[in-house]
DNA sequence: GATACTTGTATAAGTCAGTGATATAGTTTC
DNA sequence: GAAACTATATCACTGACTTATACAAGTATC
């Protein structure tokens, strides 16, 4: 019944680190009023520019239905707008405001200061194991977030 | 009406990856009909035992009726059970049921899996410095974890 | 040991963010 | 230009939270 599973037993380490890693950035994560779905689709939309509502679904892993939800959620909040393609009458544009630029920083900032309080107790060996490991986790983030489905 | 944020540099660096990093755990988080609040609940039983289910709401950042619900529900999938304490009339000990362990393994491992597809795509350094960070950021959790609110 | 306060859970009513099924409008294809 | 396809929207429903409140068991006071 059991599968072979061909899971490293480091690999097994470092997803139980994260997973406990998870648990602990979701309780630092700011009440403002932004879902997890509400402030990743805004900072992708910071970072990548504006992009068609379905493209957003697949890597923010909603349906499509949620994702015309979540962007008239946005538009209410003045956080995105819908634009239209000259080219195709079908689709819709989604692209950030400047009050969703706003609302990223805000985050990100709170989120960082929530953070920092918990960093600044760690021993110095700590904080730069960490910092040593930061481009290898955003490459890791970048190889996740690229996958297909 | 910028407040002078005591923010590191270091500090910010390391929270914004870690938002990255969350993103991508959270896309590869499993879809098993288990909520967040409730794999979290479910694998703090398993870690820490029997808890008074109030004794549960602070750690998991929800109220004490979310809880209530949320121990119904583990309790109706069979997850979780009620005890009751003899010592004192009014509190419900929450504990773990065989099929509730069993979840979280299977839970656990998937989670393994699939982020070990994409460690194994890593170069070895990176998953090197990661390992290497690793009890760093196991300690950061403790910290985060421990927080009086 | 009855009265009043406190504490631990539960219930109720409302909200928010997701789902699948389906409708609708625009595009492509033949 | 009718059929098939595609992008988005709408609908009805569910899950997981919230606040406010009820209630029952324990504690303290007199």
């Amino acid at each position: 019944m059991q599968e072979a599973t061909e899971v490293h037993p480091d690999d097994e380490a470092i997803a139980s680190g994260f997973a406990q890693l998870y648990e602990g950035l979701r309780r630092l994560t700011p009440r403002d009023g932004l879902s997890l779905t509400a402030a990743s689709v805004l900072r992708r939309l910071e970072r990548s520019g504006r992009q068609r509502l379905c493209d957003l679904c697949g890597p923010e892993g909603v349906t499509q239905p949620a994702m015309t939800q979540l962007v008239t959620r946005l538009e209410k909040d003045g956080l995105a707008e819908r634009g239209s393609d000259p080219a195709d009458g079908r689709v819709v544009i989604v692209s950030i405001t400047d009050a969703g630029r706003a609302a990223v920083e805000r985050r990100r900032a709170r989120n960082a200061e929530a953070l920092s309080e918990h960093l600044r107790a760690l021993p110095t060996e700590d904080r730069a194991a960490i910092l040593a490991a930061l481009p290898a986790m955003e490459r890791l983030s970048g190889l996740v977030a690229e996958q297909p489905q």
